[in-house]
DNA sequence: ATATTAACGCGACAGTTGTCGCTCTAGGTC
DNA sequence: GACCTAGAGCGACAACTGTCGCGTTAATAT
């Protein structure tokens, strides 16, 4: 099992492999940043890395696989979600976020989508990362629960979840409509009273058979 | 004014030219249902068609002009939004509708969703898109208003269907889940009860200052 | 019928993308 | 310090992509 596409493997960890990834993920980033993820292209990249195309091809095998990596360097360990002290104000702030990181530019968020529909590796990437966060996020409707702002009865959190997040992507990315500052707090309060009103609850058996996702 | 690339344009509309877009536009669809479209190409498509590459490039420039006059072909002239009598099953029939298109193989959504990525023409025609649809849908908050299962006060109709449907696309093409037959009616159902809650509700002065969308 | 010309066919072309076999370098091991 | 070998460099290569100029066809105007 010596997969030679597996960045994190430390087969020879040593000084040149770390130090050519590191200068392809810069060389990424700064790539990203001056063209844009639609001008990201896999000799761009070697080239400003100052390192040869079959190199990158070899480790990375395209501008998907570039993507993943840099969004794994990237952290993503140590993402906490919001905590306001209340479910509106957590969802508001996590929200804000989000827009913040569509409408940036170069949004790394945009870009790995864009990858996604050319890369397998890349889409399997994105919904990992996805489905990480809407977990780690999973704790913002136990903590309402705990201070009942929600019914006591089980609520969804994910579906909850996508509720409040996902007019934010709609509007961004799909409809390509400018930011509106007022949408995070907007998308978060209709979610909070739909839940309130028991939107996501959910009956004792029939809710949770494809909980575990994908 | 000659625009070279505007395929509705009847300088010629004679006998080869409408021939010749019949048989490409049958190919891109031919080429989408057997290859999916990621396997799309400008080559393919004039291969099939029978027809030289170069004029191909000339009359739609890249594979997202080719989907947008598909789409313009497909007519979107005759669809008409649900009407079950309720706000509740509207909503509900609208996001069974969106379900089914984006599960359906091949999906001409999201092949256009992909294509906006690369193409500047095709992003605008998915934004055209999806801005008529969601015009003509506004009727369906206004006939629920006229019945009384909405507040009086007046309700932001596109923010209304921006909710209802924004789940369906961030849980089929974002996170790529499996299609949930519930879905559509959940989600439909939480923004019912949104709406009820007043969170989509508009204060006279404040709410409407960028509701012609760019 | 005849003239006009928009639009297609054709082939050549440069630029890009991705692969492969080979050599060489330097990280790790003894 | 001397070896081993994972992994980078290198250049050749085929396949693909998009553009161009020119000759031809056929839709329209007269």
């Amino acid at each position: 099992m010596t997969d030679p596409l597996d960045t994190t493997s430390d087969r020879r960890p040593g000084g040149r492999t770390a130090r050519i990834r590191a200068q392809v993920l810069d060389a990424v980033r700064a790539e990203l940043a001056e063209r844009g993820h639609e001008g990201l292209t896999v000799e761009g990249v070697a080239t400003r890395a100052g390192v040869h195309r079959a190199t990158v091809y070899r480790r990375w095998r395209d501008v998907g696989g570039l993507l993943v990596d840099v969004i794994a360097a990237a952290g993503e360990i140590d993402w906490q979600p919001p905590d306001t002290g209340s479910l509106r104000g957590d969802l508001t702030a996590l929200n804000q976020e989000i827009q913040e990181s569509l409408v940036l530019r170069p949004s790394f968020a945009v870009a790995l989508m864009a990858a996604s529909f050319h890369s397998e590796q890349a889409a399997r990437a994105q919904t990992q990362l996805w489905t990480d966060r809407y977990t780690q996020c999973e704790i913002l409707v136990e903590r309402a629960i705990e201070r009942g702002e929600l019914p006591a009865q089980h609520t969804d959190a994910r579906s909850l979840l996508i509720a409040a997040t996902a007019p934010l992507y709609h509007q961004l990315v799909l409809l390509r409509s400018d930011p509106d500052p007022h949408l995070p707090e907007r998308a978060a309060q209709a979610a909070v009273l739909a839940a309130a009103a028991g939107a996501f609850s959910v009956r004792r058996e029939e809710g949770r058979e494809r909980g575990d996702g994908q």
